[in-house]
RNA sequence: GGGGAGGUAGCUCAGCCGGUCAGAGCAGAGGACUCAUAAUCCUUCGGUCGUGGGUUCGAGCCCCACCCUCCCCA
């Protein structure tokens, strides 16, 4: 297969498991896909974003029948009460949501295992063994334990201590063993392939210690997606899940939107799960004859007081109420920016509401504030027009021409930690500037209406650009700011703006209407 | 048992291939200013960079051992 020049910027989440309502984590992912994926868009590139939801599997089934519905009221309950929702809470604007249920992922998902059929990547076997049904696989004998207290009597498994079935059943078994030598070829070649490098090591150093095939099928349930040639098994829900990534995009049902689209960019994914998308999904695709995706990036656990975030350790903070407290701008804004997208992070509380008023309310927010008040009150409200750029306002456009190359830069090695801290460099530079040029002095001197425009309009320009650049992260305020700045008459949609154009002096024509709004971001009294 | 990541100011973290690398933000202290969301700006306090060795003209950054945390594998 020879490599095709992407016309797509396409990025996917994993599709979330509905067995239950979505937490921070899940909100965490999609806002990181979402920032990024708004961020080229403004680059002028075609961006594709996914995002979705695996319903198949046992667990889901179980949870169905205790709650005495049948599996497909369950997934549409949920995914209408508390998915989609959340996508609205936390402003993601994806451009498609698969659901596996969906008839283009029945049919996408029976080509594709039709093709590893037909060119001989499938046979049958018999598993015995033992299967989690909490984690949904299979687990090798050396992990199964006795289980203790509540467990009593039962085994468990040393993995995640999920309870665990004997089951032995006729499978069809995917040869994931050969493709050792071209898995490491691939790891070998395209460095990037597995970002960030704790995750490639440990990818690597997995596959060289050598691959079992894999069992990729079910015969003792059904709620699953039939085997094309085998009505009596159902796709392994975790193999199946993976095509999600090409079914939505038209794999088995619209080839040409396949090909414009495939193969994907980025696969974002959570650590744990970086294995079946850097292992089995590639192994996979080489089996059907597809190209591989360039990137699978691995993304790090949210910590709160030092552990792994999770409902039963009772520490977890739901989106909802940083979303309801901070609004979805300041939630995207502190994890895109607090956190090293890839490593583990440490959040709190406090921490969010310390940042919130340090850098959002007090920083920026407060900056546009200042800016359209004076305009308000030496000009009118109509933006002047500039006289000469001495050397401090040559300063703050050099400013904003690195932070945008910086910024730009740093999206592309997938850090929006890096770009926000760039970006930042023009907030802090323009609060700098307006109180070493003090346009409420320079506004009580005579003959100095010149100088005053000069400041700012230079304020506004700066304003200008950072709602621009702030636009992929914190798209509510920024829509302010540009309502605020009265910039669409003359420059259009602020999403239309182009990042490699946000530098270029002077777009806010004389007469433009600046008027005061409602503050960006705030103060939270608490 | 093998492997990986991390242990840097009170807190959260940057520090690429060894030579202004001892940093940033927040918090604390002092000052300036008043356009603004009791906001802004400046200055300042603060760390023997997990421990002990070693290599080097020179080491958070390289090597060895050890301690602690997390993860993967067995």
């Amino acid at each position: 297969m020879k490599p095709v020049p992407d016309q797509t910027f396409y990025v996917t989440t994993p599709i979330y498991y509905v067995n239950d309502a979505p937490h921070i984590g899940h909100g965490y992912t999609t806002v990181m896909g979402d920032i990024i994926t708004r961020w080229h868009r403004q680059r002028g590139e075609d961006v594709w974003y996914l995002t979705g939801t695996d319903e198949h599997g046992l667990k889901v089934l179980r949870k169905a029948e205790q709650n005495g519905m049948t599996p497909q009221e369950w997934a549409d309950r949920l995914i209408e009460t508390e998915w989609m929702p959340l996508l609205e809470t936390i402003d993601v604007a994806n451009d498609d949501f698969i659901r596996t249920t969906e008839e283009r992922h029945l049919v996408g998902s029976k080509a594709f295992w039709q093709d590893l059929y037909d060119r001989g990547a499938v046979y049958k076997g018999e598993f015995s063994g033992w299967y989690s049904v909490g984690a949904e696989e299979f687990v090798g004998d050396d992990d199964v334990l006795d289980g203790e207290g509540e467990d009593e009597g039962f085994k468990v498994s040393a993995l995640d201590g999920s309870r665990l079935e004997h089951v032995t059943e006729e499978n069809y078994f995917f040869k994931l063993s050969e493709y050792q030598q071209a898995l490491l070829d691939l790891y070998e070649q395209n460095p990037d392939f597995i970002q960030p490098a704790s995750a490639r090591n440990e990818v690597i150093s997995f596959v060289q210690r050598g691959l079992k095939d894999l069992s990729m099928s079910r015969s003792t349930f059904d709620w699953g997606i039939q085997v094309p040639w085998d009505e009596k098994h159902v796709m392994y829900v975790w193999i199946e899940a993976l095509l999600n990534y090409v079914t939505a995009i038209g794999y088995g049902t619209d080839q040409d939107a396949f090909e414009k689209r495939w193969p994907a960019s980025i696969h974002l994914v959570g650590k744990d799960i970086a294995r079946f998308h850097a292992v089995i999904w590639p192994a996979m695709l080489m089996a059907a004859g597809q190209p591989v995706p360039h990137q699978v990036f691995a993304h790090g656990w949210l910590l709160v007081g030092g552990q792994k975030m999770s409902k039963s350790k009772a520490n977890g903070i739901r989106p909802d109420e940083i979303v309801g407290t901070f609004g979805s701008d300041a939630y995207r804004y502190y994890f895109a920016r607090a956190i090293t997208f890839g490593s583990d992070g440490s959040i709190s509380w406090e921490d969010i509401h310390a940042r919130y008023h340090a850098e959002l309310a007090n920083g920026f927010g407060n900056l546009a504030s200042r800016v359209a008040s004076m305009i308000g009150s030496y000009f009118d409200g109509s933006l002047p027009a500039a006289g000469e750029l001495t050397d401090a306002e040559q300063r703050v456009v050099g400013t904003i021409e690195s932070a945008v190359a910086d910024a730009d830069a740093a999206i592309e090695a997938v850090a929006p930690q890096d770009a926000l801290a760039a970006i930042w460099r023009v907030v802090d530079e323009l609060n700098g500037y307006l109180t070493e040029q003090a346009p409420w002095k320079v506004a009580k001197e005579e003959g100095q209406r010149e100088r005053l425009a000069t400041i700012l309009v230079t304020a506004a320009e700066g304003l200008r650009a950072l709602a621009v650049l702030l636009n992929p992260v914190m798209p509510k305020a920024c829509a302010s700011l540009w309502e605020s700045l009265g910039a669409e008459p003359a420059l259009g949609n602020l999403a239309d703006q182009r990042i490699a154009d946000v530098a270029r002096w002077g777009q806010l024509p004389e007469g433009t209407t600046i008027t005061k709004v409602p503050s960006l971001f705030p103060r939270i009294e608490t």
